[in-house]
DNA sequence: TAGATTACTATACAAGTGTATAGTCCAAAC
DNA sequence: GTTTGGACTATACACTTGTATAGTAATCTA
């Protein structure tokens, strides 16, 4: 993918790699050599590896979030919608079976994936209770795990 | 556990260490602090870390191989020491789980314990087909395939 | 008891890791 | 046109990694 500018395609490439190895098998030097530049500038953009991975799964939080708000706030259409962002971006799917199933404790610190999707479903439940697309009678945290759950239920098929 | 020899008790914090963390992210150091001793006797026991882990699998794969065979030979009666064999050793569970989802490629090379357990299954079958727990009309492979489904049905819940 | 094999420690080495730093290049602002 | 700032490279540093080696302590064997 070498149409994309640099800070953009290094954070593809390591989203990539980090879904299909497992981050602490990709070195910033693979990212960099798979994304064509030097380590330096990964540092650059990222600061470190750990900016690196939180950039990565910002975008990818920003997918899910795209995908539940942009169109119909019907609970139909925003499944359908998840579904073709995982069938347009598998490597998100990889990446994401990966965080959860292999390291479930680093998903779950304060900058984990994990902790941000939680966050991230929170507001979307929010809105849908305002939009009046959620019940506001039922449990806002049951909501919640609802929508995690059925976003994820793709990821173990 | 401080009572087993050396070589034994490294054996045993490897296999923990290996199924909770994953093997690229337990160092030989953490291995031999674990279990009391230096990096050098591991090496001495083991040769390289290849040779640990091939050691921690063979170990497994024992514990397999009596759960099978020590005892009566019907279905049930096999199952259930294989289950209790997973019940006391919980780290085998771990460690099958991780290797088997983590890092499927290196379980199905030659030295990797998908393989050592496919070819421990067949000889179960043979010898379960010479003493008549097993049907000989039956495919052999598929036997073989029925028999890794069921031990490792208990893997994933 | 003497000798030899084994268990074990200590140390060192090369390679790979993340990261810090200094410098080059180039486009935009003034 | 000069300067400023960001994109980018090159290099080096400290640390960890697996492994090799040399030496010491213990245990077995004859």
């Amino acid at each position: 993918m070498p149409e994309a500018v640099a800070r953009e395609r290094i954070r593809l490439v390591a989203l990539d790699l980090f879904g299909r190895l497992g981050e602490d098998r990709v070195s910033m030097r693979a990212v960099a050599s798979a994304a064509g530049c030097t380590v330096g500038l990964v540092q650059h953009h990222f600061g470190s590896k750990e900016g690196l991975r939180i950039a990565v799964e910002v975008e990818i939080v920003e997918q899910f979030t795209d995908a539940l708000s942009q169109g119909p706030g019907d609970r139909a259409s925003r499944d359908a919608r998840v579904a073709e962002m995982f069938a347009q971006r598998p490597e998100i799917v990889s990446y994401l079976r990966r965080s959860l199933l292999d390291r479930p404790d680093r998903a779950s610190e304060p900058d984990g994936i994990l902790t941000r999707l939680v966050a991230m479903s929170r507001d979307q439940v929010q809105i849908m209770r305002q939009s009046g697309h959620a019940r506001t009678s039922a449990s806002e945290e049951e909501q919640v795990l609802r929508m995690l759950t059925r976003a994820f239920g793709v990821l173990f098929l």
